[in-house]
DNA sequence: ATTAGCACTCAACGAGAGAGAGTGCTAACA
DNA sequence: TGTTAGCACTCTCTCTCGTTGAGTGCTAAT
């Protein structure tokens, strides 16, 4: 694989992503300007096709990098692209603006980097029950009702409605709530064992309704949290891509990002730096085979959640290898900071 | 418009609605067995295309209802076909598992809906400062850091960080949340006054540090909370309607169900019982008018919130009008209940 | 008032011709 | 030995044109 065969590889490339169309060998020396000739390219190209990195949708057209002719471009030759300065600063000021709660922050990032790429984005969320339990407060509503809030590190909050004797005091489920906190405070959530509550549960005798209650509906704030999410931003954006201009192809793509249990099981645990490409077929899933993956975990307090790009095979790796890296750095900062 | 005429536009409209292709004469004899001839049946749908209320495509094609013949199907002969009872049940014990929060019935309202129509719902739900306000309690959190929570009488929630000095002490925010509460309790959001808050500022002097901060986190929430909410549900089975197979005009369509805005001032503030129905150009907004809207007005605690489905003007209106109207019906039910 | 018969219209489909882009091979050239 | 010009060949794409068939409107008969 000599310089000049990179560079025609190269070349095919860029005019392939912005294209869509076959490239020729006519078209290479033009646009790079190579002091060659056509003919001279053509065999080049011969020779990359026999190495794999090139295809040819029928005999008369011109060349396609084939997957494997991305994959060797993405390893040794690519060059990430950042963010330019004022679409970071734009990103910072987002975040500085939404940092309240932890949902909308994703939401934002997300809707930042499909409108960034033009790609759509998906964000994992890991589950609410593995960040740490910081708070929980029982609050009395009407007569007879109350509120249990769970506060997680990450500023998440889920609440839910328990039945409560009418004639319980409020200082009694502040009590309540103090011993529940002294148990559970910065544990993990799915640490928090149920026999920790069934002691606790033993401990407080006296005040066994409003317990059982808030524990029943502890257990079940905890059992339906267990789940991660998956949010997907500016879908849409797929839609302008040629590759996507039949219809029953949209209709299993579009069906494919509605479908969240794909998500879930797609992204590795791995902690790693490195931004994560995938491409066509080296996804499993098959429905997502003729499709691209740029992604990276990041870290929450601890806890990695995933975010990454989709696009066709056809996709400028650079752009959104580099918009996924800048904007992981920039979140992960401002997470520290918190 | 004599019974035969009626019988013959009734026929071409569940003909067209089913295959979407233009009706002939001959189709109409054999579909509904009548004992006239092809010939009989294109003298009426000659008059029935004078009276607006058949066009066609073109000379030698079939005909198809045109927008005033559906208006006029939909104003007097239809009949709003209901949920089934099995249908009806599975309502209700979605409703049952999700009473817990307001946000959730919602969406599994919206969902079921465009499930069972094969139609993508929408829910416009009426901005959160137009509920009655139930509760506010301030928590602390970790050392200089509290939430506030802001409960509605809907069961919806929403809250907000601010800092706090560090020496204050639990009791001191319970006494201030205890004040705001006697103001404030059930007054509906968006009547509560800047005037009174400042008054309540003034009383509490030596709080400053934190009610300064409570206030303003306040009219954050409440200027935020001001805007309705969109939900709609199941917005990729509209590409299932043959209308819909140019990818031009599936991209017009889904950004603008995308756009939130376009929902918003869409649906008059009427309280009243019926469904109303939008065909095609009686649709104000250009971008929707080659489709139509079934909706109706629900009833929360006072507010209103709206519920319909999207269509093309090929829609089974008497299926999507009675399953709005049902659903109307059971979610009100629902909620008086609560 | 209804119907049979018939000429007419028009979209849809498919075959076939022609254009154009690009290749691979061969032979000439530096 | 690497590079280039020339040329025949391949294959898709597009356009045209005739054919088909569904459906109509009109007229005359019942």
């Amino acid at each position: 694989m000599d310089e000049r065969k990179k560079q025609i590889l190269e070349s095919i490339i860029k005019d392939y992503v912005e294209t869509a169309e076959p490239v020729g060998s006519r078209a290479v020396v033009k646009k790079h300007a190579l002091r060659l000739s056509p003919a001279t390219v053509r065999n080049e190209m011969a020779d990359l096709e026999e190495m794999g990195f090139l295809e040819q949708p029928h005999t008369s057209a011109g060349r396609i990098p084939s997957e494997r002719g991305f994959r060797y471009y993405v390893d040794c030759m690519m060059e990430k692209e950042s963010l330019t300065e004022p679409e970071a600063q734009i990103l910072h000021d987002l975040l500085l603006e939404n940092m309240q709660e932890w949902s909308t922050v994703v939401e934002r990032t997300g809707h930042f980097l499909s409108q960034i790429t033009k790609y759509p984005s998906f964000i994992i969320i890991p589950p609410f029950n593995l960040s740490e339990f910081r708070y929980l407060q029982i609050l009395p509503m009407e007569p007879g009702k109350a509120f249990i809030f769970l506060v997680s590190d990450m500023g998440t909050i889920i609440h839910r409605k328990i039945d409560i004797p009418e004639t319980i005091k409020e200082e009694d489920l502040r009590s309540i709530s103090k011993i529940f906190n002294q148990i559970m405070r910065n544990r993990r959530m799915d640490e928090i064992r149920k026999s920790e509550l069934q002691e606790l549960r033993d401990t407080l005798k006296k005040k066994r309704r409003v317990i059982d209650r808030t524990l029943e509906a502890l257990e079940h704030m905890l059992e339906e949290s267990g789940e991660e999410k998956v949010v997907i931003s500016g879908a849409l954006n797929m839609l302008n891509e040629p590759e996507f201009k039949d219809l029953e192809r949209i209709k299993r793509l579009l069906a494919v990002m509605e479908q969240d249990s794909l998500w879930k099981g797609l992204v590795p645990d791995s902690i790693s730096e490195a931004v994560d490409i995938r491409i066509g077929k080296e996804n499993r899933e098959e429905s997502l085979q003729e499709m691209s993956l740029v992604f990276t975990g990041f870290k929450g307090f601890g806890d990695v959640g995933k975010i990454g790009l989709m696009g066709p095979v056809r996709m400028e790796y650079w752009k959104a290898a580099g918009a996924i890296e800048a904007v992981r750095n920039i979140v992960e900062e401002m997470l520290k900071r918190l």
